[in-house]
DNA sequence: ATAGTCATACTACAGTTGTAGGAGGTATAA
DNA sequence: TTATACCTCCTACAACTGTAGTATGACTAT
């Protein structure tokens, strides 16, 4: 099961501040989306129930967390983009996003060094 | 708007057809999914009307196009999860896939070249 | 001709998603 | 203490998705 468009951003949310309360989350959510405050709310509470979300309500406000590890989800949809995009092929999608991306001097070598690390 | 998962499904089939008759559409399909018939051809008109599909009803059985190119698609995908797994940072995506997913010896060497044209 | 197979059109129906509105509490500022 | 602003809960509702079933006509092998 991947994560729709709106749930990353959710999550992204909750990562970015660690787990916050609903307040934070609204106005940081915001920004990007321009979602109504109840939307927020209907999107934490049913990712609470999907298990991806853990509301803390001990306190009030209540605190919401992120359940879910952002590098096994990274994971997860790199598997599932690369299988459905590119059909498997690591090469071509990464020779994609190469050419069309913009990337850094930096970034070019640290790809470099890791290309020259893999070859053994 | 990106594609859905089942949608790239369909449209692998289409592409990798160049556009077929329903039975062969579903048997293509059926060795991945093992979707029922009219579940295909539910798909494919719902697909008609989003205009991903082009269905050529003058002759009989129909055929089944897609109607939208494989690189565009590839790269609206990208950009979409680019951003929201990735928060734009190519860098990232291209070092996780690197050394996550099995890449043979020839597509590092591509990968290098590509590496070494960029830097000029 | 008739029984089986394929194709198409139409219908169905529950579950998920997007996007809130309203009601009723609580803390707070004035 | 009364308006203001949050917060949480519950409810809503249309669109989209997943997954077919049914009805019906055409084609085809016996």
């Amino acid at each position: 099961m991947t994560l729709s468009e709106r749930e990353w951003t959710v999550l992204n949310a909750l990562w970015k501040t660690g787990g916050a309360e609903l307040g934070v989350l609204v106005t940081e959510l915001y920004k990007e989306t321009k979602w109504n405050r109840n939307t927020v709310l209907t999107y934490l509470t049913r990712m609470e129930s999907k298990g991806l979300v853990r509301i803390d309500k001990e306190v009030a406000p209540h605190i919401y967390y992120a359940t879910v590890d952002r590098e096994s989800c990274r994971k997860k949809e790199r598997q599932s983009f690369l299988n459905k995009v590119y059909s498997g092929s690591a090469g071509d999608l990464i020779a994609a996003f190469l050419k069309e991306e913009s990337i850094s001097q930096e970034e070019k070598e640290r790809l470099r060094r890791m290309l020259d690390e893999m070859e053994v």
